[in-house]
DNA sequence: TAGATTGTTAATCGATTAACAATC
DNA sequence: TAGATTGTTAATCGATTAACAATC
């Protein structure tokens, strides 16, 4: 395979999906897997599947089909899952305490290393054992400790700002949750997380459903 | 336009985008617009904006391009914003209680009217404003007000089997924050927000961007 | 070996982009 | 009217699906 090829963001959005299916096969103790037992179980085509995975190796074996455990540690491998990224919190409103809290972070290879908020009753109180720090630290903590991720959880108005900032402190990656697109120059990652768009097409389809 | 013509989910997922972007030129003073305009601003072409427009019908006017004002509302009513679909909260966790004080539901045509849990701690208080029920009182809250959406924030266990149980109370659409891709028999909309995929996909860019 | 299932090439399908006549 | 820009058809591009030789 070649490690530069460009892979489409429509694979890239899949990975998660087989990996969460494969780690539900390991559960349930199933050894190995057909792209055909898999497509049926993921309401895909066995097809999607085989092209997809080739994308990044020939991980099956004629005859026998994929060992679930070692593919699903590889897909974790695509993914990064082993990288131990480290992430702060910005803003430690209800969903900031609500990403704090998820219990699947770690798994991911995310930790959260830190909350700001510009609060005083917040500040220097703990969640999830995570201490929520001023604003007025975070040029230090960025400086000081290994930040690879900015989960951006604050009110619309000061969201630009603040991803500027940081991204200035040398951040390459935001999750961002404010329901506005973040485009930044130069070499910086970043997945928008659109919730009113998500609840605006259930809206749509429902409102197909009942016409 | 054909009323029932089928729109793919490409199309149906920008919407919310252009409902977005119109909404800001709106706030910015800016009464028309031409799909030239728009493109630049949101990083697509004008071709595919006219393309999509015209799913819904003719907004636009040669020469002059569209009225923000009016293409805004439109889009509002494809969506169906002015629905005043009704919706409860199951888990009144920190995710229940992030989305019960989203500020952006009710300009989306969506109304929170009851958050149900099994903690006697929460049960009989209020979030936002709205009360905290006991889990036992959810059939007879179905079955005596107008509910339209069940937003899922439990606990991965429990998932399934209470989407069975609201879907049964004849509810049509379902939000799920569940890490699980929810299928359910029957004309049910399902939304999935897979938080913990999008984190990955940011996983991914970010370890290539890196190597 | 015979059967099963992959990896991969070719065909198809659908979505995006380009082009331009219609028209404001 | 002349210029601008739409609505819409045609062309292109990319993603999905089908087919099958390779091979375990």
């Amino acid at each position: 395979m070649d490690e530069n090829k460009k892979i489409s963001i429509a694979v890239i959005k899949r990975l998660p999906r087989y990996f969460r299916y494969l780690s539900d096969l390991l559960k349930e103790g199933i050894e190995r897997v057909s792209s055909k037992d898999l497509s049926e179980r993921m309401g895909i085509t066995a097809s999607q599947i085989r092209q997809d995975l080739n994308n990044f190796g020939g991980f099956g074996q004629q005859g026998y089909g994929y060992n679930v455990k070692s593919l699903n540690v590889e897909i974790g491998k695509i993914l990064g899952l082993n990288h131990g990224f480290k992430a702060i919190i910005i803003g430690a409103g209800n969903m900031g305490h609500a990403l704090a809290n998820y219990p699947n972070f770690e798994g991911r290879g995310f930790e959260i290393v830190g909350i700001f908020d510009v609060d005083p009753d917040l500040i220097d109180t703990k969640t999830n054992g995570i201490d929520i720090l001023s604003m007025e630290m975070l040029d230090g903590f960025v400086k000081n400790n290994k930040v690879d991720v900015a989960i951006l959880t604050l009110p619309y108005q000061f969201t630009r700002e603040i991803a500027e900032k940081v991204v200035a402190l040398g951040i390459k990656a935001l999750w961002n949750f404010s329901p506005m697109d973040l485009k930044l120059p130069g070499d910086v990652v970043i997945e928008n997380v659109h919730l009113s768009d998500s609840l605006m097409v259930l809206g749509f389809r429902l409102g197909k459903l009942k016409s």
